[in-house]
DNA sequence: CCTTGTGAAATTATTCACAGCC
DNA sequence: GGCTGTGAATAATTTCACAAGG
C-alpha cells in the first residue's frame, strides 16, 4: 500500500475508474468471478500495468497468480466513485439535448437522482419529462438549496451558460457538468467538467487532416504478443446480435 | 519554428485548438483585432505559456509587444483543424440523443456535412429529421462508401455499438465519435473518440466524495497576481443577459 | 507456472524564465 | 514597456521489469 492517507489520485486514474466499473458490472452480471489485470485492461482498452497502478492507489485488492475478485473490486470502485451516496442532480436547459439527458439511463446506478428540470422558455415550463415537471429557471437557486443539489448539468446555449453557472453556484452546487460550448468561471471550490461534442468532432478532423501526427495505439508489443486484444477479437463473449435501437 | 516537417503535435494541444478557435471566432465577430497570449489563455481557461507553446507547434504567428492577429490566427487554426475541407458525417442511432445531435449546430462551420441518418427501428426509418430522411441501418456501409463518409457518430445502445462500428469500418470510415458506453475495437488506422456523459458525472461524484484529492486550479500565482482572471471577472465583455432558451 | 504490486526508468506535458523584438 | 518564442527545469503520467506471493 502506497500512501493510504493524504493520498492524491491522478486525474487520468479517476477518469478510468468509470470504465473499469462498467466492465466489472458486465462481468459480474454474466457470472465471471475473477479477472486478471491483463483481461481487465483489454476490456477497458488500456494496458495492464496501468490497471494495476490505478488500482494500487486504492489499496491491495488482487491475488497474485489469480487476479481480482470481480464483485469485491466492483464494490470497492463503486465506493470510491461515491455511488453509495445519494446525489441530487438538476438539468438546466431542456432543448433536444437536455431532453435526451433527462430521459437517459445515465443516472441509474451511480447514486444520482434527478430532482429538477429548468428552462426559461414558457412553452417548455410545466412540461412533464420522464415524470419530472419542468420549472422556470427563476426557481433554480432556491430548489438547489432546498434539495441540497450536488451536481448541476448545463444544456443551455453558450451565451446563457455563465449566467446559469452563477445561479447554480448561488444555490450551493459544487459540481457542474457543462455541455455548452463555453468556458465557465466559477469559484475554486466548484468542480467543472466540460463535454463538447463539436470539439470532439474537430479533434477527429484534425487527425484526418494530419495523418502523420497520429500516435499509434498498441505500441508494437515486440514479437510473440503474449497479450493484447487484436481488432476483431473480443473478451468473455461479445453479447452478439441484439437490437440496434437507438440510445434512449 | 521548431520542426516544420515530421512534426508531432501533442494530443492535449490538439484538444485545446477547438477552444482557441471558438474564443477567436467570438473575438473576431465583435471586432477585436489582436489578442495577447495572456488574454487568450484567460478566455480559454488555460495559462499563457501553454497557449504560446501550443501555437508555436504550428509556426510563428504572433508579434512581440502586440500579440496575435485575431483573424489571421483564427484562419491558421481552422486550417489546422481541417475546417477548409468538406467532411461527410453520418449519425447511427436516432433515439433522443441522436435526434438532438442531428438537429444541433455542432456541424456548422467545421466543414462537417451531415449526409446520413441510420436506425434499425422500422418506426424511425423514413422519418425526416432536419431535412434528412432516416434510413435503415442495412444501407449504412453502402452509403458510407458512396459518399466517402469521413466520420461516423454512434448513438446506439452499448450492446449494438461494436456492431455499428464494424459496419462503419466496412464502409471505409476512418474516424468514429462514440457516445455509447462501450469500448470499441477497431483497426489501428481508425481513430475513435469517446464521449461518456455518465462517466463524467461519476468523475464529478468522485471528487465530491474525495474533496482532499482535488487538484487546485489556479496554482497560487505568488503575490501580485499580474494576470489570471478571477471568479466573477470576464474578458472583452461577457455578452450579458441573452436568452436562457435551451441548447438546440 | 501465473499474476500482483511497485520501485525505477522513460516518456510526455506543463511551467518557468528570459533573450530578443516591436 | 509589453509580448512572443523557446530552451531548460519541473511535474505528471506511463511503462518497464522484477521480486514476492499463490
Amino acid at each position: 500500500m502506497p500512501e493510504r492517507f493524504g493520498r492524491r489520485i491522478p486525474e487520468p486514474t479517476v477518469v478510468r475508474l468509470p470504465v473499469y466499473q462498467r466492465v466489472l458490472l458486465e462481468l459480474s452480471s454474466i457470472g465471471v468471478a475473477t479477472i486478471s489485470s491483463a483481461e481487465l485492461a483489454d476490456a477497458a482498452g488500456v494496458n495492464a500495468a496501468k490497471v494495476r497502478k490505478d488500482l494500487s492507489h486504492f489499496g491491495t485488492y488482487g491475488t497474485p497468480g489469480t487476479g481480482y475478485d470481480v464483485d469485491y473490486l466492483l464494490g470497492q470502485i463503486q465506493r470510491e466513485l461515491g455511488a453509495d451516496q445519494e446525489r441530487p442532480v438538476v438539468i438546466v436547459g431542456l432543448g433536444h439535448l437536455g431532453h435526451a439527458l433527462a430521459r437517459s439511463q445515465g443516472f441509474a446506478g451511480g447514486g444520482f437522482r434527478l430532482v429538477g428540470l429548468f428552462d426559461n422558455d414558457e412553452a417548455t415550463v410545466g412540461e412533464l419529462i420522464g415524470g419530472t415537471k419542468v420549472r422556470h429557471i427563476s426557481e433554480l437557486a432556491g430548489l438547489c438549496q432546498a434539495e441540497k443539489v450536488a451536481i448541476g448539468i448545463i444544456t443551455v446555449p453558450a451565451v446563457a451558460a455563465q449566467e446559469v453557472a452563477d445561479q447554480l453556484v448561488a444555490g450551493g452546487v459544487s459540481a457542474i457538468l457543462n455541455f455548452a460550448p463555453a468556458v465557465l468561471s466559477v469559484p475554486p471550490a466548484v468542480q467543472v467538467r466540460h463535454v463538447d461534442f463539436s470539439a470532439e468532432l474537430q479533434v477527429l478532423a484534425f487527425y484526418q487532416a494530419h495523418p502523420e501526427t497520429v500516435a499509434t495505439r498498441a505500441p508494437a508489443p515486440a514479437a510473440g504478443r503474449p497479450n493484447g486484444r487484436q481488432y476483431g477479437e473480443s473478451l468473455p463473449a461479445r453479447s452478439g446480435a441484439g437490437s440496434n435501437g437507438a440510445v434512449s
